[in-house]
This record gives structure tokens, C-alpha cells and sequence, in this order.
DNA sequence: GTGGTAGATGACTGTTTAGTCAAGTTCGAG
DNA sequence: CTCGAACTTGACTAAACAGTCATCTACCAC
């Protein structure tokens, strides 16, 4: 019955407690009540407060990576990528306010923009997950600009842009708690990157 | 030589601490000891540490508000204010770089996203100096359409758009501590806008 | 000079924090 | 059955935490 049932639990109630407040407001005491787990089986499976919020990290983004794994299929037209990726993230907001009764906006995000200033290996493992998310969409800008779909240009600064509207977006989304700039997110995003509006369906 | 010496001195370790780190990280003690003053006198002056800190977010606005002020004075052309205002985000946070040895990003808005969650003063504080700002943005974009300068529309909307674009560079600037994006906020913000580039000279 | 007040001080409280530990329980392999 | 490893438990520590308080000091108005 056991088998790491508690050590999921764990990093589960992590997850829930620290999206919905923040690292630095919740104890390894809130954890461990969450999880119904005991203080000596928390430090019998993690090291350190900071060990279990990197497996936290971990765990989520590896929820999270089939998902984007599919979105930005590399059988899908670049453009058309990042026209799912941008319904996607409303779609999933919307989902996440539904499960936690308020828009929280990227996990990962949230605890790197808390943590960043001490170089912590939280830190560490939060600026790692904010970069292979970026790479997606780098990926996906340069894909487009090699079939021509997109204008030449530096994609990695295309990306930046980019990354940075959309971040932004889910930071004001989980400010306000308001998912209005993100279901518009299909139609704005293509602003960061010079375009009008979402791109007409192509060959 | 006293005069609320002490106070103004518990402010600035405030707003020094935290936005080098942040809400969580810092307690009563390091402010105290940074300020060199002592724990009694903190509860002389403020009722606790979210009435410091609450404080601390209205001092820190108080001294952004008159630079603003200026840059988006009435009597400057709308979209020149926001040009300048793009130009004026990488040049200060240079300055923040320089001062406190790191990229800090936006002070009010490192410590909204970290405590909105949560209904407290600090939360309601932090938020509303967010919309303060993108109150500057609203106004300069509704001017802009009033003159012709840019096309109708939404102001709100638009500036909800912009404020995401500007607040996302900010925040990655911080995480990555890297001044570049912001550099390039003078070119690219009015993407966010559906602008190509920067506007040209107008009467 | 006297009294009042604004500020300073350091010792104090009670709680919460991260983390430890020795002694237990469960359970499957040999 | 027996042994050891995986896991559980609750009591423990030492530090850090926010906040309190009586007492002291400096200075200004009268």
C-alpha cells in the first residue's frame, strides 16, 4: 500500500501549496499536514525542504512536457504550434481555476521569479524549466522562419519577445485572477511578434 | 537629528531587502539589523511588518510617481511619452544593476505576484499600485487614438496587452538578470501595440 | 527647571521554523 | 521463521520568527 504513496503525496501537496501561495509561505509542517505524512517520513524520503521543491519542479514540468510535446509536434505546421500553444494556455488556466478556484498562472514561473535572487539550487532548477519552455517556442519561430512562413530574423530574440508577452500575460492573469488577457492570447501573441493576427492557414 | 531618521532608515532596508530577495525571505530582525535600529523601535513606528512593508511600497511608488509624471506628461505628444517610457525602463534598471548588483525588475510587482494569493494588505497594495502604472499606459494609448496617432480600439485592452509585454520583460529581465530585452523595449514594445517599429515624427 | 512627549533600548514571550533521531512497524526475499 | 530494508512514528532540538513591554533618554514647550 505503501510504495512512495506517501512520497507522492508529499510532493503533490507541494505543488498545491506553493502554486497557491508561495515558496516562501509554506512550511515543511503545512506539507507534511497536506500530505498526512509524518516530519521524520518527509525527511526520510527528501533531504531538505529546497530537495523536495526541486522534485516538485521536476514532477510538474514532467506533467506538463507531454502536453507541450504534442502541441509543438514537429508534424504540425510551425505557426500552427504556437496557435495551439496560445489556446492551450486559456483552455488550461481555465482548468486550473476550476481545480484551485483561481487563475495561478506557470508553476515554475512563479516560484523562479520569488527564488532567482539567491542562487539556490530551487532557483537553479526554476530558471532550467523557464528555458526549456522558451525553446519551444524557439524552436517553433525558427521552424516557421525556415519554410518561410515568418521573416527572417534572430529567433532566439523573436523567442525572448515572445516568451516574455506570454509570461507576462499569465503573471497579470494570476495578479487579477482574470483569464480575459489569456483567451485573448490567440489573437495578441502574434503582436509580439509583428503580426497582426494569427496567420492564415498555409500548405 | 532624529526626526523619523530611524523610520525613513527601517523603510529603505525594506525595500532594499526585499526586492533583492523577497516578501518571504526577509523578517523583522534582518530589516531591523540593516537599518540598524532595534526591535523596539520597529514596533514604534509600524504596527507590524506588513504595515512596514506596505509602507515601503507606497515610499518606493512615491519617488517613481513624479519621474512618470514627467514622462507622461499631457503636454508631450502620446506616443512620445511612451517612448520614453520604454526608453527610461532599460536606463533605470541599469541603474538598479548598478546600485544593488543584480537586475531587480518592477519592486511593486516582485512582491504582488509573490503575495497576491493571499487577501492581505500588502496584496491589496501591490495592486494597486500595478493598475496606478497601467493607468499611465491607458492614458497615453487613449490620447493617442483621440489625435489620430493610433488607430480606434479598446485603450483598456491594449494597454492591458502592453502592460503584460513590459511587466514580462521586466520579470525575465530579473530572473535572467539581463539587461538585453529591455534594451530592445524601445523597438519592440509596440509590437505588443501591433506596431512595427517605433512611431515616426509627428506634428 | 519641570513636565510631557517622541523616540530608543534590550530583555522578554510564545510560536513556528527546519531538521534530527531512536525506536518502532511492515513486508518481501531467502 | 528470520532477517534486513523500506518505511513510519512522535518526541525532540536549536534557531528564527513576530510581536511585547517596562524602562530609559533626549529634547522642547512652558
Amino acid at each position: 500500500m505503501s510504495r512512495g504513496d506517501a512520497r507522492d503525496r508529499l510532493v503533490q501537496a507541494a505543488i498545491d501549496l506553493i502554486w497557491t501561495s508561495s515558496y516562501g509561505a509554506v512550511s515543511v509542517d503545512a506539507i507534511c499536514e497536506r500530505a498526512q505524512v509524518r516530519k521524520g517520513s518527509f525527511y526520510h524520503f527528501f533531504a531538505s525542504k529546497d530537495d523536495l521543491v526541486v522534485t516538485a519542479l521536476d514532477t510538474h514540468w514532467g506533467t506538463r512536457r507531454p502536453v507541450l510535446d504534442e502541441i509543438f509536434s514537429a508534424s504540425r505546421p510551425p505557426l500552427q504550434r504556437l496557435q495551439r500553444y496560445f489556446a492551450h494556455i486559456s483552455e488550461r488556466q481555465g482548468e486550473v481555476r476550476e481545480q484551485y478556484g483561481r487563475v495561478l498562472g506557470c508553476f515554475h514561473h512563479a516560484v523562479g521569479s520569488e527564488c532567482v535572487q539567491k542562487p539556490t539550487a530551487v532557483a537553479a532548477k526554476a530558471q532550467e524549466l523557464s528555458l526549456a519552455l522558451r525553446r519551444y517556442l524557439e524552436t517553433a519561430l525558427r521552424d516557421a522562419q525556415a519554410e518561410g512562413a515568418l521573416p527572417p530574423g534572430d529567433p532566439v530574440a523573436a523567442a525572448k519577445s515572445l516568451f516574455a508577452f506570454v509570461t507576462g500575460a499569465l503573471t497579470q492573469a494570476r495578479v487579477h485572477d482574470d483569464l480575459e488577457l489569456l483567451r485573448q492570447l490567440p489573437q495578441t501573441a502574434w503582436l509580439a511578434l509583428g503580426m497582426a493576427g494569427p496567420p492564415q492557414r498555409s500548405t
